[in-house]
DNA sequence: CTGTCGAATGAGATCGATCTCATTACAACA
DNA sequence: TGTTGTAATGAGATCGATCTCATTCGACAG
C-alpha cells in the first residue's frame, strides 16, 4: 500500500508537505495539495493508522471485555457501545472471558500493550478480582460496566442492583405474593446476583416476610427445573420466584409450563435485564429492565471523560419495572389445597 | 510506560540486546538476559504492539463487520470468533453496520486504515454491495459470514440457505401440511431470506404444491401479526408458516398465542437459525440450526489460511434441522371448516 | 534594486521495536 | 604469541506519519 512518501514524490514535493495537505491543509498552496491530492487518489493512498498511533501516542481504540456475547445482555450493551464509541472516532477491541479469572488478566495484559486508551470491563467479581487489583496499580482509564462500584476502586455503570432486587420484590407483594422465592446461576461468580439478592431480602423484611435461601441453578443462563422442585414442593410453596437474569427466567418459565405448570397461575415468575425478546414471549416476561442501550453510551463517554483526565462520578443508571403476563396475582390460598 | 530503550539502559546494554531477550533469548548470554528480565520487571516495562505492528507490518488484528448485535444469531458467531481468534493470537476489531450500505463503507475503510491483517464481513447483499466490488479490486484477506457465495467473489463460510429452505419445507410437508407460507423481514436487504425463499419454492413445486409470494414484516426481528392476517384469513389458509429468522418466529408464536391462536395445533411455526434459547421456550422452537459455532471457527480458520496466502474455497457447513413443539401435524382438514 | 515580512516548503528528528551488518570478546589451537 | 572461529553485543537503519525548526520564495515598500 502506497505511503506518504510515494504520495509526495509523485506530487513532486516533500513528506512534510504532503503531511500537511491532509492535516493542515491551510498552511499549503492550494494547487499544491490538489497535486498532492491527486498523486494520493492515483496510488489509492490511505494513510496508516499505526504509524500516526506511533507517533501520537494514542490509538482511539477501547478495550471491551464482557464475560459472554452468548447473553443478549452484554451483546446488546456491546451494540450501543460500538455505536457510540465509532461516533467518537473510537474503535472496539472486543473479547470475551467467559467469568475466567486467568483469562481476564491475559486479556487485559493483551490490550494495555495493544495500548489501548481505556478500558470497559465487566468482571466476574469487582471485589475479588486480580486483574483490578493490577489495573488500580497502574490506572489508566477504566471503567466498570454492571460490576457494582464497591471496594474496586473504578467508576461504574449499572444500575443500582440492590434497589432493583427490591423493587422486583415490592413488585410480586404489591400483586398479593408473600412467598416468593429466588434463583440465580453458581452465586459466587456474580457480584451482580449476590447484589440483586441482598435487595430482595430487604424487601422481604421490609413487609416481615421472611427471605428464602437463594435456590442455585448449575448453569447462569439456562434454567434446571429440578433444583428448584424441593422449593416447590416443600412447605414453603412459592407462589412466585425471581430470577436474576432473563435467560434464566425464559427458560424456566418454558420448564415449567412443559411440566404442566401454568405461568403465572401456578407460579409468577420474574426476570432480571429487560432483554428486548421478553416483550414478544407469550406470556410477555415481567422484568426488571436495565437501560442496556443508556449503559454501553453512558459507558463509552465516561470513559472518554476519564481519558480526557477528568475523573467522574458516575451516578446509577435508573431500571425500569417492566410488568408482564408471566406475572400474576397469586392463587387464591393455595397453600391451603396442599397443606392438610 | 517504560519502553525498551530505558530497560536497555537500566541493564547496562543496548536497545538490541535488550529486545533480543525477550525476541531471540537464545542469542543473549544467560547472564545478560537476566540482568533484561529484571530491568524491564523493575521499569513494569510492556511491549508497545503499535511500534511492533508498524516494523512487522502486520497488525495480528481481525476486522469484523456484522449488522447488529441485537440478533443473537450474530453475537454467538462473534463469540465463536472471538475465542478462536483469540487463541491464534489475533484481535478482534468488531463494528455494527445495520444493514447500512454507507456505514459498510466507512467502516470498512476504516479498517483498512488500521492495517488489519483481514476482515470478516456479514453484509447485507453481498451481490449488490458497493463496499464488495472495492474490496475486490484491493483484494485485501476478506471472508464473508453467511452471506452466500454468489457472484461476490470472495470466499464465504455459511451453511446452504437453499438446501436449509427447502429442508425446512420438507419437515413440514413430511408432517402433513400442504399449505405452507414463508415469512420474512424487509426482504430487499437480504440475500439469505432470498435463498431460503428460493429453497421453499422449490420444495413446495417438487411437491406440486404452488409457493405463496413471501409475506414481508416491516421489521427483521419482530413479527406483526397484522401483516400475517389477511393470509391466515385468506383463502389459502396456511397451517404451517416458516420464518426466516428465530426472532422473527419466536415473537410471531407470541403474538399468535396471545391473539387466541394455539401453537402448533391451529398454526405450526419454523424458525431459522437455531439461537440457543429456542430450545427452552415451549413450545420449543422447531428450527433450522446453523452451527454459529462451528461457522465462527471455520471463518477465522479459513481467514487465517488467506492471511498466509493460501486460497481456500470453503465447503458450505452442514445445517441441522432440530425439531420441536412449535410444529406439528395440521389438524384434520381444516380448510373444510372455513370452507362452505 | 534591495530589504523585509509572511507565506510556503523542506530537512531532519521522533515515536518504539527489531533487523542487518559490523565489531568486539574470548576461547582454542598452531 | 599470533591466528582463527564463534559467541555476544552494539551502531544504525527501518517501518510511516508528523512535528519543529530552518530555509526559500514571492510580493511589496522604500
Amino acid at each position: 500500500m502506497a505511503d506518504l512518501l510515494s504520495v509526495a514524490k509523485l506530487a513532486g514535493v516533500s513528506r512534510a508537505t504532503a503531511a500537511r495537505a491532509f492535516s493542515n491543509p491551510e498552511l499549503v498552496r492550494a494547487l499544491t495539495r490538489e497535486k498532492v491530492l491527486k498523486a494520493a487518489e492515483q496510488l489509492s493512498f490511505r494513510p496508516n493508522k499505526v504509524a500516526q498511533q506511533l507517533r501520537s501516542q494514542s490509538t482511539q481504540m477501547i478495550g471491551v471485555m464482557v464475560p459472554s456475547l452468548d447473553n443478549p445482555v452484554f451483546a446488546e450493551q456491546l451494540q450501543a457501545m460500538e455505536v457510540t464509541a465509532r461516533a467518537s472516532g473510537y474503535s472496539l477491541i472486543v473479547t470475551t472471558s467467559e467469568y475466567d479469572a486467568s483469562q481476564e488478566s491475559e486479556i487485559v495484559e493483551e490490550m494495555l500493550r495493544q495500548r489501548v486508551d481505556g478500558l470497559v470491563l465487566t468482571v466476574a467479581d469487582a471485589d475479588n478480582s486480580a486483574v483490578l487489583n493490577k489495573l488500580l496499580y497502574e490506572h489508566p482509564p477504566c471503567l466498570l460496566v454492571y460490576n457494582p462500584p464497591g471496594q474496586s476502586g473504578f467508576p461504574s455503570i449499572g444500575v443500582d442492583n440492590l434497589a432493583a432486587g427490591a423493587d422486583a420484590t415490592h413488585h410480586l407483594i404489591e400483586q398479593g405474593h408473600t412467598r416468593i422465592s429466588m434463583v440465580a446461576g453458581p452465586l459466587l461468580q456474580s457480584d451482580r446476583a449476590r447484589q440483586r439478592y441482598a435487595g430482595y431480602c430487604q424487601a422481604m423484611a421490609a413487609h416481615d416476610l421472611i427471605p428464602r435461601p437463594l435456590v442455585e441453578m448449575p448453569r447462569h443462563t439456562q434454567a434446571n427445573l429440578a433444583c428448584l422442585t424441593p422449593e416447590l414442593e416443600g412447605e414453603y410453596h412459592p407462589s412466585a420466584v425471581i430470577c436474576t437474569n432473563d435467560l434464566l427466567a425464559i427458560s424456566l418459565i418454558g420448564e415449567l409450563q412443559r411440566a404442566g405448570f401454568a405461568v403465572p397461575n401456578d407460579l409468577s415468575v420474574m426476570g432480571f435485564d429487560g432483554i428486548a425478546l421478553g416483550r414478544h414471549l407469550y406470556p410477555s416476561l415481567c422484568t426488571i429492565e436495565q437501560p442496556r442501550a443508556a449503559i454501553g453510551q453512558a459507558a463509552i463517554h465516561t470513559l472518554l471523560s476519564m481519558i480526557n483526565g477528568e475523573m467522574p462520578n458516575p451516578a446509577p443508571l435508573p431500571h425500569v419495572l417492566r410488568s408482564g403476563e408471566s406475572v400474576g396475582a397469586p392463587a387464591i390460598t393455595p397453600s391451603l389445597s396442599i397443606t392438610p
